[in-house]
DNA sequence: CCCTTAATGTGACTTTATGTGGCTTTGTAG
DNA sequence: CTACAAAGCCACATAAAGTCACATTAAGGG
């Protein structure tokens, strides 16, 4: 008798995983119809592959926390994608100053296993999330808390920043008006990352696609050298393209339109 | 009978807390056809992880993140004595400043339905919680993070500290000589708890029972009139009960020996 | 063909999850 | 303050799930 190959069933079971966030072992046994044991030891393999974690009677997915705010699910694929990408300009030993936002987090996340680098931030989950890794040096820039942002703000702030010299500075942005020009929805956030972006060598801004089609009241100005736009795609239409490539680099981070 | 997953259950715990506020152990227990006994055991995994907390009849969600949970948990009962004990000397309209430790962050906890406040605090994860409530002005003081305080310490913090000026301190301390002398870790902690109690006009010392018996070796010096030391019970034998009454007020949060 | 190898099945034994019953604690109505 | 029902806790029982060693089978290469 023919044996069904044993990598389509990993694949179907990473596909059931997938659409359905845990499997059972007695399910896909009966499914496949192979005992028990064997599903056991494919669940295993996977789990030793990292693409799923083992639990008592199944497995499950990794991401099936369902922790994490709200806001941070919206795109989170592309927000996640460009994370990555901006992490890859980071090197070690460098110091780096991150803005709040849920973009920035993610670049935050992709941080985590690293090790010697000195991380600005005036976002508290970011300022949290980095300092329990313990390897990498975390500085708060504190000030007045803004709720929606749980990023500190102000005078205070301000001070701070100026305190400080980094290589990198991550910054986000409001929205991005159809000239190229990063906008923000008030004066002070505005004045802050324009300072932010002062105290780097360079600056990266991070904005995902949704960003194209806000249009916040308060420009952004930046000094300091705009090393790049990271952003996961760029709508069409809705800045000049050709504008938006002379005044900084385009990196485009992961893909689909 | 294939057994469902322990795991999906737990989501589905974490998600009806996330959306109604608190579960029972009941209705949890019908709705998963499970012995009530089970819903029990689900819910003091979850609190041991810091996802929830376990009140008689079931479990409400923490309006904070899972952070020191740990220690959090260790003696709980006294802290959130201490915290409800501390918070009824806050008055409306008060700024206080609130260093970092579990015992403080029991005082944040029970601040947390007042409003027309400020608050100060170096605690990243007080900060967090106090800025959620959207009515308290939380200002965090921020400085290069401890991972172990989750708190911020340093030159910078220092400075912040000195530019304000509050009602009253509420702060920690890592033991209590045989003396009454507060006590701490590190020379920088005991400096910046001092400066801490220089800025209020008063400064309330939070501690449990446990830091009786705890010598740590940098005393810490506090000018300001300490206005009374919140415990939530005092071993007989660690302090000279008349020298500490001499020199601090006493109050007695909650009770047991 | 026979031999090797990888995948799967089987059975004995261990571990985990859940249920059950007796007893204690807690919250609350009277 | 007391009484009592609901909730919690603990110890034990049990069935499902996991683990491990060994047997079996199919595929492939001389």
């Amino acid at each position: 008798m023919s044996r069904p190959l044993a990598v389509d069933r990993h694949g179907q079971i990473l596909q059931a995983l997938d659409a359905q966030g845990s499997v059972s072992v007695s399910d896909l046994a009966e499914r496949f119809n192979v005992s028990m044991e064997t599903i056991r030891r494919d669940l295993k393999l996977l789990a030793e592959e990292g693409r799923l974690v083992t639990v008592h009677g199944g497995a499950h997915r990794l991401s099936n926390e369902p922790s994490l705010s709200r806001r941070t699910i919206e795109n989170a694929e592309g927000k996640a994608a460009i994370g990555r990408a901006a992490a890859e300009f980071v090197e070690d030993g460098m110091a780096i100053l991150i803005d709040s936002g849920s973009t920035t987090l993610a670049l935050a996340q992709a941080l985590t296993n690293r090790g010697d680098l000195t991380v600005l931030t005036n976002s508290l989950p970011i300022g949290l999330l980095l300092a329990r890794t313990k390897t990498i040096k975390t500085v708060l820039l504190g000030g007045e808390i803004e709720p929606n942002d749980e990023a500190a703000f102000g005078l205070d702030t301000l001070d701070l920043i100026a305190k400080y010299r980094v290589d990198l500075a991550f910054i986000g942005a409001g929205g991005i008006s159809e000239t190229g020009q990063f906008t923000d929805y008030t004066r002070l956030a505005a004045e802050q990352r324009s300072r932010m972006a002062a105290a780097a060598k360079a600056t990266y801004v991070l904005a995902d696609h949704t960003k194209f089609s806000k249009r916040t009241p308060v420009p952004i100005p930046i000094a300091s050298p705009i090393a790049g736009l990271i952003t996961d795609y760029m709508p069409k239409g809705e800045v000049a393209p050709e504008a938006a490539a002379r005044i900084w680099p385009i990196r485009i981070a992961g893909s689909k339109p």
